[in-house]
DNA sequence: TTATTTAATGTGCTCGTACACATTTATGCA
DNA sequence: TGCATAAATGTGTACGAGCACATTAAATAA
């Protein structure tokens, strides 16, 4: 007898027990006699029996909870790319009886991420799904979770205290080299380089870092570098604050900016008539795209926002529905955009 | 009665009828009264009722049979990641009942490519993927199937010729701009430039037009370019035509090669000791990876042999056993290469 | 009115797995 | 040997959709 899909029914069949005992084995749970065991066993090991994943999620006919808590896409618009891969995941998968709830919070106020991650735990979800921008609140949440046995997957950006959790995302410390490559590129050999920090959140040194390494290693390069943090929260001010840093440093013409705000650098140049300058920075935002079109930003970095939270749930509803493992770790492709083929990944 | 997820028995008793009767109204088959079409019709409307996909299938218990011809990749190494990715997918859904069946050809025989298609669409798969890269030997096989009523899609590269079908894929053009675009930012105002085709095939000069068509955009570049197609058999033959084009225009020091071969033109420049020379090609190949690293090949794009093969099979198992629609056409992103960002993608 | 056709609706089984429950077989002890 | 208990095995049902078949209600003909 072969087939290439074997049921319970056959293996019992074959074995000459009934499905019961089977099952017993397979499962390891109940009284199996010896010889029963070795019947079933045999056939076991001379078939590749792999039970319909199909079957049995129809009987296990549960629903499972994904809460998810990101900033609230109104308030920052880099968000919203995040707020789309939830939702198509979402939408894919509730047919399936994956249930995803969302939790915003303010991305500028530390207490509001706490009150709604209090919220999204409170009804004891089989997951959390959260960007941990906040620290040491996160920790907090962290920490509950696990004392409540409620499992966590991170994205957008690393913990590195809690070394269990699940991450996607991407490695922040090489996608700062691939940006010093690029740079390295475009540039002459003797030009300076400015690393730009706009409204500077911790995990953005990790680029810098990388940056600034990759250009280390090249004895051929001696590129003079300097780090300025931008911090102003009015347009205003960011404009003196780039106005007085390019007199003082009349001699830096190429810019790294750590985050997705390139599109402020550019702004505040084209406010100075500074037309030279060649800028690298982060994500398709549109005003990116547009100074990436008109030439003023030379590459950007994706960092796959959308692509982050989409495959979180898809990682997750995948792995309720059909048992399939979930990876520790997925680290994404850091893809280099440049204006012929921005389009694609919008 | 608010749920979040509702059955055929669930509505049956809402709206007071049997679920026989819901079964009808949903799929407009046998005889229905009005009124007992309206109570059903009016709690359709209330709620938001999705089949539950796994059940559907589990009911339907058909296996299907995709049919997947490709090059033999023992013969030309370019199609590993191409087998891979259908390896990859047929792993994941042969437990759904999908049964994958592999059919190589030799890419240097168009008989064997005839053979084995005519072998493939004998026991009527539900569906035949193929890459036609053989033109008008893939229309036969296109126009067989079109009559045997087999559904094609097909990867890689596209046939003009027959609309109808489901391409998964890249923009072969755009991919040409994408090479000009890069090309444009590294290398001075005055240069020359060569476009190398290496055992050309057709669909390569979609890669040269688009490549040509943008810089013909930016009236500020004035670059002579060059198209130049090697088609030595051998190493030997290849270095002495290589050697001869450098010879007779000694001011190009920019190549675009047009397919994954670009490592056979620096091993051609090495043997005649030509150090300069700015290089960018295709694909993730171990010779192309290695002399990015060296940085004798500047950027390398992505084709992405392997997401291609893995999509397709993903969508069409998708399609079969959950009812998702297909796309008709599909173009992926245009990836960048260079040597900080190449692991990310192999 | 009653028999007969047709329209309308309900019932019950299938798919493969998981698990509760029922039944049979074996073992221990008086 | 009888009887209680435990061990081992078999049986039956649910999950939700889909479809064949059975049943009932309505319409028409005799």
């Amino acid at each position: 007898m072969i087939k290439d899909k074997y049921t319970i029914k056959d293996i019992a069949q074959m074995a000459g027990v009934s499905k019961g005992t089977v099952d017993r084995v397979l499962h390891k749970r109940g009284k199996v006699s010896k010889s029963a065991f070795e019947k079933v066993d045999k056939i076991l090991k001379e078939i590749d029996y792999r039970p319909n994943p199909i079957a049995r999620n129809l009987k296990k006919n549960k629903t499972y909870s994904i809460h998810v808590l990101l900033p609230d896409p109104h308030k920052d618009p880099y968000w919203i790319p995040a707020n789309e891969g939830v939702l198509e995941a979402a939408n894919q998968f509730t047919p399936f009886g994956i249930l995803i709830r969302k939790y915003f919070y303010d991305p500028t106020d530390k207490s509001s991420f706490l009150i709604q991650s209090e919220e999204a735990i409170l009804s004891q979800p089989d997951v959390l799904l959260m960007a941990p921008i906040f620290e040491s609140e996160s920790q907090v949440i962290l920490g509950k979770c696990c004392r409540t046995k409620i499992p966590v997957v991170l994205f957008n950006n690393h913990m590195n205290t809690f070394k269990e959790q699940i991450f996607i995302g991407q490695d922040l410390k090489q996608s700062g080299r691939v940006a010093a490559s690029l740079m390295g590129k475009i540039i002459g050999e003797n030009d300076e380089i400015a690393i730009i920090h706009i409204n500077k959140e911790p995990h953005m040194q990790s680029k810098e870092n990388g940056f600034v390494e990759f250009f280390k290693e090249k004895p051929d390069r001696n590129h003079i570098m300097v780090s300025k943090t931008f911090n102003s929260a009015d347009k205003i001010g960011f404009n003196q604050e780039v106005s007085q840093f390019i007199k003082s440093h009349p001699r830096i013409n190429a810019f790294f900016v750590t985050n997705s705000k390139a599109y402020m650098l550019v702004e505040a140049f084209e406010s100075l008539e500074k037309k030279d300058g060649i800028i690298i920075g982060y994500d398709l935002l549109k005003p990116n795209i547009k100074y990436l079109e008109q030439g003023a930003i030379k590459f950007l970095i994706h960092q796959k926002l959308k692509r982050q939270a989409f495959l979180s749930v898809n990682y997750l509803a995948e792995h309720f529905l059909f048992g399939k493992p979930l990876p520790s770790q997925e680290l994404l492709p850091i893809d280099i955009i440049t204006t012929e083929n921005a389009h694609y990944y919008l």
